[in-house]
DNA sequence: ATTAAAATGTGACTAATCCTCACATTTGCA
DNA sequence: TGCAAATGTGAGGATTAGTCACATTTTAAT
């Protein structure tokens, strides 16, 4: 936990803290400036989170906060670096000693009702990845996008089993369209070759479930 | 193609127009302010976007930009709309007439493909829906730490299948986590029924992607 | 044609907010 | 004790979204 950001280098790039916090008095302000942002966050979301605010809450000068934090994103940038830190410890011990297809399956499983339980249940991680910063109006814009999208395609299984419930179908269409999205989204950040591999997966996972029941 | 914005009222409003333009001057004026806007997203994302800027490339006054757009959200919300109005089509036409599993395996897949390529060269629609509105290096963090439990992921796999590709096995680990990422902010923007349906559909699909070859 | 009202156009100005900087204070240590 | 490094401060610079009072053009009714 010493070096909390340098270990990414891409094009755009977070500044590290101007000073790292040496004494006991800064360490525990900084503790302070990290809490007072998570409460903001969580309360308003990163987006509406005043530098001036956190400075006011954690109960130092906004000039001392900018003496550790080189601006806005950096706060931000040290949270989810918390919250990645605790999460990827959790996964790598509940898939360490898998080794055989059964484990996988409950192991997977506990992972993934653990994730969605701390998604529900964590206002400050939800708000960083799922970006406060990005505009909320928008993204109600692409889930309704996506609803009448996924509807085109429940609206072909419907056709083709007649039978199945219809609700679970409209869940699989939506699903299926989201993780498309998702997935063009990671090619696209990745390398070109990378990216038609994933396109070429998705698509083969998602037929397999539009088709087999 | 008349009423821009008034179908959603979510949480997070959207201000409609002030005014929408009726004279013909106006309404090439209009045209301008989003190409201009177009172009700047293109180039620089909607985050560096300028006001001043669009209204400067447009050749209007800055006045005239806020006449039509009550605030910068407005303007990439009317280019959102036009781009979710032709893939609507587009995704209607190639799913209308499937009536079997067959066509839908066809048309699926045909769809992917065009979204895939729209994506890779689309640099407007690509920023909205992606978000550079949210931050890049956020974003990276967010890569980083994907790829990171899709190893402990991969770890798993390769040692099941020992005779897969393991390339191939990598790319399912990072799909399938990025998945349930998706699905899980999806899961919390809808309500909670729902939500748990999708994070239950999910862990189906993927299991069955991880399980079986 | 006249003219009033509506639509449209303008850019200086306000407000909000991130972040800097010159200077003050405290702490570690020789 | 005294000095250098670390830490603390908040007024103010800089940027940019958005407003407003007023000017100009178009429409349409008389």
């Amino acid at each position: 936990m010493e070096d909390t950001a340098a270990r990414f280098s891409p094009q755009e790039q977070v500044a590290s803290p101007r000073r790292a916090p040496s004494q006991q008095r800064s360490r525990e302000r900084v503790g302070r400036m990290l809490a007072a942002a998570s409460t903001l966050i969580a309360e308003q979301g990163s987006d509406a989170m005043r530098m001036g605010e956190v400075a006011e809450r954690a109960g130092v000068s906004i000039g001392s906060l900018y003496q550790f934090f080189p601006d806005k994103r950096a706060i931000i940038w040290a949270l989810a670096e918390r919250y990645t830190a605790e999460s990827q410890a959790c996964i790598s011990a509940a898939l360490a000693d898998v080794s055989d297809a059964e484990g996988l399956s409950q192991a997977f499983s506990e992972l993934v009702d653990i994730y969605y339980r701390l998604f529900l249940a964590e206002p400050v991680m939800r708000d960083i990845w799922s970006g406060t910063q990005a505009d909320k109006a928008l993204r109600q814009l692409e889930l309704a996008d996506s609803r009448a999208n996924a509807e085109f395609l429940s609206a072909v299984l419907k056709r083709l089993r007649p039978a199945a419930d219809p609700v679970a179908l409209e869940t699989t269409a939506l699903l299926v369209w989201q993780m498309g999205e998702a997935a063009m989204r990671l090619a696209i950040s990745v390398g070109r070759d990378e990216g038609d591999r994933l396109v070429a997966t998705y698509k083969r996972m998602a037929l397999r479930e539009l088709l087999a029941e």
